[in-house]
RNA sequence: GCCGGGGUGGCGGAAUCGGCAGACGCACGGGACUUAAAAUCCCGGGCCUUGCAAAGGGCGUGUGGGUUCAAGUCCCACCCUCGGCACCA
């Protein structure tokens, strides 16, 4: 059997039927939102998405057997640098590259048999769906939480642009890994610390998220609990604030540190005569990558000249300039406590600041002039003043308490994760619908005038260190909204991330001109039932995708506030060494090549079988030569079933397995178990070769096969069906249930062990008493032997399974 | 350092509720068919050990302990490994 030759008929038929359209608003029980993330159209699918979309396909066919209405939409990822690249590369314009990609990609998936919604196709880079993006900047705009700010951001010099901090990884791009610099800019972003909270709060209602995904948004996010300190200047009384986890180690405060990037670091020591000394600290530190001065170890400093009066004792504190203080965290600003803290004690030993104990561990003295290393762990307090004897505990609320009595600070909560940063200096991607007038300042285009469309022809895609549309007057120049002088646009545009987070609502009603999507239609079919990609995006797209659904839920246009209620993430396929595959080392395996060869059903067996679906695939021809013998033996025991027409007893043995095998099969696929599921296929074809069933009673099992078997191989399981003399598509019949009857055996085999190891076995009829198996277990020679005249202690008996004896 | 996964044959892996560890497959070895090969079919296999054989015995799920009649599975301690965060105060 040629099994590709028989893909392109089935692919036909279903798209001639529409199998795959979903309706418009689904039954409220039954409905079931399948997503898988879209595609970034770089070339044709590789083997990974195809992964990513088998699974997806196979779950959206067992679910629409089960009864539900199914939505299962795909789309195109289409802005992004790797266009640009090719446009300066290949002189094809980024638009023209990213569509024909597209093309070449959807054919794929259809050859791959993985049938989607094509009615609801989402590509992002068209202006139907990026005015969109501008139209939700806008009302984020107004509602505070697009802004725009000047701050130190991260600079790819190969990409020539911004990046957000979820984007830089090890401090290199996410994308290219060349080391990230830093430069200090005016750029857009939104607002999602003022989510912060609800992120992580909410990720407890996850359930069915990976346990991994969760933890990296947890640490990711970064909450931490502390307070805010106020030291005062040395004598102008300008407030220091400081931040601070540790408010019980307030006492042991020996000097105060500031970050180099902070403005008062410039400004401190003028007229004094360490002025030049900090202003060539400052120079220098500044000089060095992120990288080199993150590099845990080493700490520099410089003294400034200055105090800070210390909120409880009034003492005079010395403040410094130190390299580990990080500007972008907390103040800027931080407390010296360098018997407890590791960093202050590294800095304080160096520069030879004085080291005074506050806290102690249990029965224990510590001497500042011996320790070996800060003592971290929190103690009993010492040599703070009303609060010496305090636990650190109760010390960290009194003496926060306090502080806020005096008005010199406060308990206060900590978020690591900062604004997102959307701007971008690359001409591939949505425009900022925003407009800067000398007059008027920052004003927004009104909704009417979107979308604000990239423009067309020759563009100089060359990266400059600015985007490319500045040098684009049709598209710069414009008149102000407001007072209709002469004004400019923005001319950045926005993170392709943006276009990801609100997606899956778009596929919802993806023709609407007047909103993003119809909120009833959202309402019909929020929140996704499913949700199937990498791990890759766990603190990217999923951090962002589920700030976008909160804001749109505050905006009132999704009742729901999480996106999705149960993800997947598949594991990834590397070549034969464990290696990433990549065009530029050569070892990819193309979907299209091995379609060609074996076919679609055979590839999908083969990396159904090949792994657990989350765990990562070490790709070998091996597989597809196993996934064809088996599918072979499947067809030509098939055929044989066909042809005989006697034989129509129905043997117990293979009654059992088949009733077996329908639930295995069911339960794996609940559970995201298909290399599982597949196996009781295999077993349940070695039992039918073994009893070489045949005739009628085979051919009712090799219906039950086809349909058992659909969700992995739709184009065999579909010619099975049609032999089998049905008119329609297997994937509108009801998925095959069990009788619980055909799984129970009229005869039981019983495990003897004696004092737990397994001696002898039994057979028993079904329901037997207990007293009965043990007289049995008893009469087994191999058991008398053993027991010989030893002490019969015990005796346990679990029913239909198992006697233990236990003897001494 | 903190957080989260994971450790089972040569390999991918199974064991879903504490009850026969190694299902299913890959690779491998032996055999049948064939002039031959491919394809296909049959047989074998955790490790060690007694035995000519038939048939036995012991050990075995990262390590050490514990609970239990019974532990891959539960509890305690540890080791290794993968991933995330990390000069985050």
């Amino acid at each position: 059997m040629n099994f590709k030759e028989i893909e392109p008929k089935w692919q036909k038929f279903w798209e001639n039927k529409g199998l795959f359209k979903a309706p418009s608003e689904p039954i409220p029980d039954k409905k079931y939102y399948n997503l898988v993330m879209f595609a970034y159209p770089s070339g044709d699918i590789h083997i990974g998405h195809f992964r990513n979309y088998t699974i997806g396909d196979a779950l959206a066919r067992y679910k629409k057997m089960r009864g539900f209405d199914v939505l299962h939409p795909f789309g195109w990822d289409a802005f992004g640098l790797p266009a640009e690249e090719a446009a300066i590369k290949h002189g094809i314009h980024p638009r023209e590259w990213t569509l024909n990609n597209i093309e070449v990609s959807r054919v794929t998936l259809k050859r791959l048999g993985i049938g989607y919604d094509w009615d609801r196709e989402v590509i992002t880079c068209l202006p139907d769906y990026y005015r969109w993006n501008q139209w939700i900047f806008l009302k984020m705009f107004e509602k505070g939480l697009a802004y725009q700010a000047e701050s130190l951001v991260n600079w790819c010099p190969h990409c020539k642009t911004v990046l957000a901090n979820e984007q830089v990884e090890d401090g290199a791009c996410w994308r290219c890994h060349q080391e990230v610099t830093r430069k200090n800019l005016v750029q857009w972003f939104f607002k999602i610390t003022e989510y912060a909270d609800r992120l992580l709060q909410d990720l407890d209602r996850l359930e069915g998220w990976p346990e991994r995904v969760k933890a990296m948004q947890r640490n990711w996010i970064g909450r931490s609990e502390g307070a805010r300190v106020i030291f005062k200047l040395d004598p102008e009384r300008t407030e220091l604030p400081v931040y601070t986890t540790r408010p019980d180690t307030l006492f042991g405060v020996t000097f105060i540190s500031i970050a180099p990037e902070h403005p008062l670091s410039k400004t401190l020591s003028k007229g004094l005569p360490e002025e030049k000394m900090v202003n060539d600290f400052i120079e220098s530190t500044l000089r060095r990558t992120e990288r080199d001065r993150t590099a845990q170890g080493e700490k520099n400093g410089v003294f400034t000249g200055r105090y800070a009066l210390h909120p409880m004792t009034g003492e005079k504190i010395p403040l410094w300039i130190g390299d580990y203080v990080l500007a972008g965290y907390g103040t800027g600003i931080v407390m010296g406590v360098p018997a407890h803290d590791q960093r202050d004690f590294i800095f304080a030993k160096k520069y030879s600041l004085p080291i005074k104990v506050v806290v102690e561990p249990h029965s224990q003295e510590l001497n500042a002039l011996e320790l070996k290393e800060a003592y971290e762990a929190y103690g009993t307090m010492v040599n703070s003043g009303p609060f010496t004897g305090f636990f650190s505990f109760d010390g960290i609320k009194a003496i926060t308490e306090m502080l806020k009595e005096k008005g010199l600070g406060d308990f206060e909560v900590r978020f690591k994760i900062r604004d997102w940063l959307i701007s971008r200096q690359r001409y591939w991607g949505t425009p900022i619908p925003m407009i800067h007038c000398e007059k008027c300042g920052v004003v927004p285009v009104p909704y009417e005038d979107l979308p604000v469309k990239l423009p067309e022809g020759k563009i100089d895609f060359i990266p400059k260190g600015r985007s490319p549309l500045e040098d684009v007057p049709t598209f710069i120049e414009v008149t102000c909204p407001k007072c209709k002088q002469k004004a400019k646009r923005d001319p950045d545009t926005m993170d392709t991330f943006v276009d990801s987070s609100w997606y899956f609502l778009r596929y919802l009603d993806p023709k609407n001109e007047k909103l993003p999507f119809d909120p009833k239609k959202a309402n019909a079919w929020m929140p996704v039932d499913q949700y199937t990609g990498g791990i890759e995006h766990a603190t990217l797209h999923l951090l962002y995708f589920r700030f976008f659904t909160k804001v749109l839920h505050d905006l009132g246009y999704v009742r729901i506030d999480e996106p999705v209620v149960r993800l997947f993430n598949h594991g990834m396929v590397s070549d034969s060494q464990g290696e990433k595959m990549s065009k530029s080392k050569g070892n990819t395996v193309s979907p299209s090549d091995l379609i060609a060869q074996v076919g679609a059903d055979v590839t999908r067996i083969a990396v159904f079988f090949a792994a657990p679906a989350e765990k990562e695939i070490l790709w070998s021809e091996d597989g597809i030569g196993g996934a064809e013998r088996f599918l072979n033996r499947v067809w030509r025991f098939f055929e044989s079933a066909l042809e005989q027409n006697e034989g129509e007893e129905r043997p117990e043995k293979v009654w059992r397995k088949l009733h077996q095998t329908i639930k295995r099969v069911t339960e794996d696929m609940e559970r995201f178990s298909f290399h599982t599921a597949i196996a009781a296929l295999m077993e349940l074809l070695n039992v039918l070769e073994e009893e070489k069933s045949k005739g009628k009673f085979a051919r009712s099992v090799m219906a039950i096969y086809a349909q058992l078997i659909s969700p992995f191989t739709p184009h065999i399981a579909e010619e099975m069906w049609e032999k089998l003399g049905n008119k329609s598509s297997v994937f509108q019949s009801e998925w095959p249930s069990y009788d619980p009857k055909a799984l129970e055996e009229s005869e039981i085999e019983i495990v003897i062990q004696v004092n737990g190891k397994v001696r002898d076995h039994l057979t028993v009829a079904k329901g037997a008493k207990e007293e009965e198996i043990k007289l049995k277990a008893l009469d087994s020679p191999k058991v008398k032997n053993l027991i010989g005249d030893k002490e019969l202690k015990k005796i346990i008996v679990v029913p239909e399974k198992l006697v233990n004896l236990v003897v001494q």
